[in-house]
DNA sequence: GGTGTGCACGTTGTATACACACTGCACACG
DNA sequence: CGTGTGCAGTGTGTATACAACGTGCACACC
């Protein structure tokens, strides 16, 4: 399924080093759930099962910390993290403030909304028509994404995408799972758009924070 | 001198292991300077003058590549990071969203200036009289960081946390070779505190964007 | 004289070997 | 029976050895 299709901000486009292979198979089975929360991961067996050796494993788990995938415990190893409701309610309390400050700017500058945004809303639809839920997952990050890179300057456009990893496997789950609230994450979106357009952008956040409070809510349902 | 005085959020109190020491020794020859922006870090040569092995230096350098102080060149290596006026600018940009939303929040549950914050600024008066303004800067970061932990969630006061390596060190060249901003400086500090305590976010916001605005324009008279 | 090719050197990327700390269990002692 | 100590096992932290790539210079050829 590969959902980290593109690379978490950093060095443009690596080279297939075996760090790079490591770091993408671990993530990306930690994204999965091949790994549970809380378990420590063996440097030699994550070698063997990467076909590597254990140095490019352990900077992938250096890694993996600064993006705050695992944490690490000295001389016992790299803890898969554990991402509790409250820490899940601030990181989308942080998304709101990060893409707040994204709309306000572009309505401030009178700039409209970002190329593109149409494309990536319609096939948004189609997706949710066709009840495919990972694409459909995969472009909301697109369209927030955008939001941000359009607004926001590259410094906090960095931040904002560091925050990506830390919510993006349960954000799949309630999207996947839960009570389809395929309506309104596609009008929200589309009045966020319109008002854009017109400038408002105390339309725009409000509509935002009520889009962005909804989520975390539904999570909290989940993790019991 | 010792800048960097505690560490950058994640691993507690780690034990002085040698990638530890690696990683303090390189990043404060950074800040101190002693590696010119641009300048190709030489692993063996680190190794060398740290004391240890390259795999620890390895380790300091993915650190820092992770914290923005080198970039990371396949083939070639690790490569001082080259910090523009125009990033800088960004720099406090996104300084000014965090903090305001820190602010805001502080005032609309009415919970007044974070505890401590009246010695720190009491302290600052008094390096400033005695014009060491190395610990001038130093309170200056702990008055601000002070007003995030008060105010954001955990989430976003790491993210701001992330950010301070990026500037800190022309933060100190401006506030120690510019024109002695000094007065200026602690009036807004007690503006934005008695702001605070009048629960006024309005006042405070404004305040902090007016602080906040002045530093990066000074720093542009002082990059040529 | 300019340009292209090839070789030698240096540096990073990776593998492996070794040292040391921590964990958990077993056994002895109170 | 509970508690403390010793020991073996396992895994991280570090050092070192090796391989592969990129760079720059020199020399030859056009």
């Amino acid at each position: 399924m590969s959902m980290p299709a593109d690379e978490p901000a950093g060095d443009a486009q690596d080279s297939p080093s075996a760090s790079t292979i490591a770091y993408r198979t671990i993530s990306e089975a930690i994204l999965v759930g091949t790994y549970a929360e809380g378990q420590f991961l063996d440097e030699s067996g994550l070698a063997r099962s990467v076909g590597t050796s254990r140095t490019p494993v352990r900077e992938a788990l250096r890694r993996l910390h600064a993006e705050r995938y695992v944490d690490l415990v000295p001389r016992r190893g790299a803890q898969v993290r554990v991402i509790t409701a409250t820490e899940m309610q601030e990181i989308y309390e942080t998304r709101l403030v990060i893409e707040s400050a994204a709309l306000t700017k572009i309505c401030r500058q009178r700039r409209g909304a970002p190329a593109g945004v149409e494309q990536t809303l319609a096939d948004m639809e189609e997706a949710g028509a066709a009840q495919d839920w990972f694409t459909f997952a995969r472009l909301d990050q697109r369209f927030h994404q955008s939001l941000v890179e359009h607004g926001a300057n590259r410094v906090l456009a960095d931040l904002y995408q560091a925050l990506r990893p830390r919510h993006i496997r349960l954000a799949v789950r309630t999207i996947t799972e839960g009570p389809h609230r395929r309506e309104t994450i596609e009008r929200e979106h589309r009045e966020i758009v319109a008002a854009l357009e017109a400038h408002d952008a105390a339309t725009a956040v409000q509509v935002l924070n009520q889009h962005l409070t909804a989520v975390p809510e539904l999570m909290r349902a989940f993790s019991h």
